[in-house]
DNA sequence: CTGAAAGCGCTTACAG
DNA sequence: CTGAAAGCGCTTACAG
């Protein structure tokens, strides 16, 4: 394992003609010398040592992938194919951009900051952020730009990379009136506390209300987590004397466990029950009938969130960023055409 | 940012005390001055420099989780739920012990080697190996120790956590057999190019041949791969006169495929056809029928390949251990019981 | 128990 | 166009 010093001696130059060379500091060093000191760290597949380079440049091209811990476990982060995905997403692009992707799974605000000044990190990207007070707090203290996706606040200069939830709880609502439905649903894990699933929620009640309808209490089905809670959904609308005909749930798994559960159940989909879901993720497809949907596009997302990221490493006053992407209906199976009897 | 001169001067002693401290060499130090110096850390948040440690000790704590790239990127790894849990495992257990991960995706083996050397990379994990020829490069190359999941070659030293494939292959086949199926079809990727695929095809091929059966040409369903295969494997058995009453397929997704496919044409899981998948995936619980499946402890694998990792890391001879860990078969509801005919 | 010194591999002003 | 020197923050023998 050669050193530029190695190189040097051999090309009988400074060590300081190799920097040069290496930085590609052409109008420091002759294109004859560049030539061979090239030449000869090839022959020793001369690497430069990161740890030496960060040390006196106080920058490791390294990016902090940042990963709540939920349930006590990392993994049940990147168990989420969504997350999967923007994690390989990200890493694909970052590595394009010659940086490294630390990994890190936290589940306080110190363990990032610590790993910020350790590593002398460049940047931090959080994925599915959890809890608002850590999220709010790393955001105040983080020393590197970071990037946060899914979420923003609107009283803190913060970089975030969105998606239009209230336009996407908007098309799915749309959707299924223009189908005919009148009497729709909602399921969520947690409407009034997180800020994405609200938006959604805000969608809904404005699609509803530009057809005169109203939310009804007993429609909304709160508290609904993955595919059990859309078990517990469907075990729910099997007791129901008046049942909505439709259901928009906020995430896919939520919207299967529906499927599931209202098929155990002698309820059929989309005949009886008619089921919008969110993220357009593999178990919509694989499904019968396969899940009408919402869509986003994780890959651009990523590249929205890198984009954001680099803009803010070069400029220190870009620190207060909002992007909104937009989502897409993809119309499967899970929606059925009903007469309008009104 | 203090550094380990500030804490120095603070506590009136000199960086080596501090460096002693850092590193509890208590026959080193007083009690009193450990005591000093511990207090002004923690008063001024002292972290010490990853980048200034490695370059003096040739080692960064740094371990490098290697992704192939498949089909031009590598989020298609991330995408499988599997590699992201493995991932998500092995960082939580990688940070316990003070470890820091980085995900590196490539295609080509001299990535490994320059992201080994320029970080001084302590330890690799290769996870989802991909072409026998890179992998086998890479062990062969790899100055670091290494760890390979789910690939193992018998003529090269190597560290490898493989699962007892041959067992789950034998394994879902005989659940078969005693449920009453004489006439098992087998689908897979790639039979005869994966170890991994062969194995299981060989316990496939043990089980039949302890109930006096041979495998049929026709019900081997070879190059099948996701969903997609499955549904082509559908395809193929709605034309069949003599149809196998039970498929084993080596991915649960590629199960999936197969029950969507027959539902689609009319063909009753597990009444007409029953299926048994491999994973115990997510998509397992998420279909109806159930799936009746092989499951893996992804969990004691992660652990189990940082085990090997730290041995082989704290033991320059421990280069050579092939771990085979078991698989169970998790019973749901895609296989139905016949009646023995003959 | 404590310290002064050398050095890890690199880059950055500063001279020439 | 090229070089000598200082120094990034830490650890490691070596003395005392």
């Amino acid at each position: 394992m050669s050193t530029i010093k190695d190189i040097a001696a051999e090309a009988g130059v400074s060590v300081m003609t190799v920097s040069n060379v290496i930085h590609n500091n052409y109008a420091r060093v002759s294109p004859a010398t560049a030539q061979r000191v090239r030449e000869i760290m090839a022959r020793h597949q001369y690497v430069p040592n990161m740890a030496a380079r960060s040390l006196i440049s106080k920058s490791s091209h390294i990016i902090a992938v940042l990963l709540p811990i939920w349930h006590g476990s990392a993994a049940s982060m990147l168990l989420d194919p969504y997350a999967g995905q923007l994690v390989g997403y990200l890493e694909e692009l970052l590595r394009e951009k010659q940086y490294y992707v630390m990994v890190c799974s936290f589940d306080q605000v110190e363990q990032v900051l610590a790993i910020q000044q350790t590593w002398q990190v460049d940047g931090m990207i959080l994925v599915m952020p959890h809890e608002d007070a850590i999220t709010r707090d790393l955001i105040q203290r983080s020393q590197a730009p970071l990037v946060v996706f899914d979420r923003h606040y609107d009283d803190l200069p913060m970089l975030s990379v969105c998606l239009n939830d209230r336009g996407g709880g908007y098309t799915a609502t749309r959707h299924l009136l223009e189908k005919g439905h009148r009497k729709i649903g909602f399921a969520a894990p947690s409407i009034y506390e997180s800020s994405v699933i609200q938006d959604r929620f805000h969608g809904y009640l404005k699609a509803l209300s530009e057809f005169g309808l109203r939310e009804r209490q007993e429609w909304l089905f709160d508290g609904m987590v993955h595919q059990e809670g859309g078990e517990a959904v469907a075990q729910a609308l099997s007791r129901m004397k008046d049942r909505p005909t439709a259901i928009v749930a906020t995430e896919d798994l939520l919207a299967c466990g529906i499927l599931k559960g209202c098929q155990e159940r002698g309820m059929q989909v989309p005949d009886d029950i008619s089921v919008v879901g969110f993220d357009d993720s593999m178990p919509a497809r694989l499904i019968t009938p396969e899940l009408t949907t919402i869509a986003q596009d994780i890959r651009l997302k990523a590249s929205t969130g890198v984009l954001e990221l680099f803009h803010a490493m070069e400029d220190s006053k870009y620190r207060n960023s909002h992007v909104v992407l937009d989502i897409r209906l993809v119309e499967r199976q899970s929606v059925r055409k009903i007469r309008v009897s009104s």
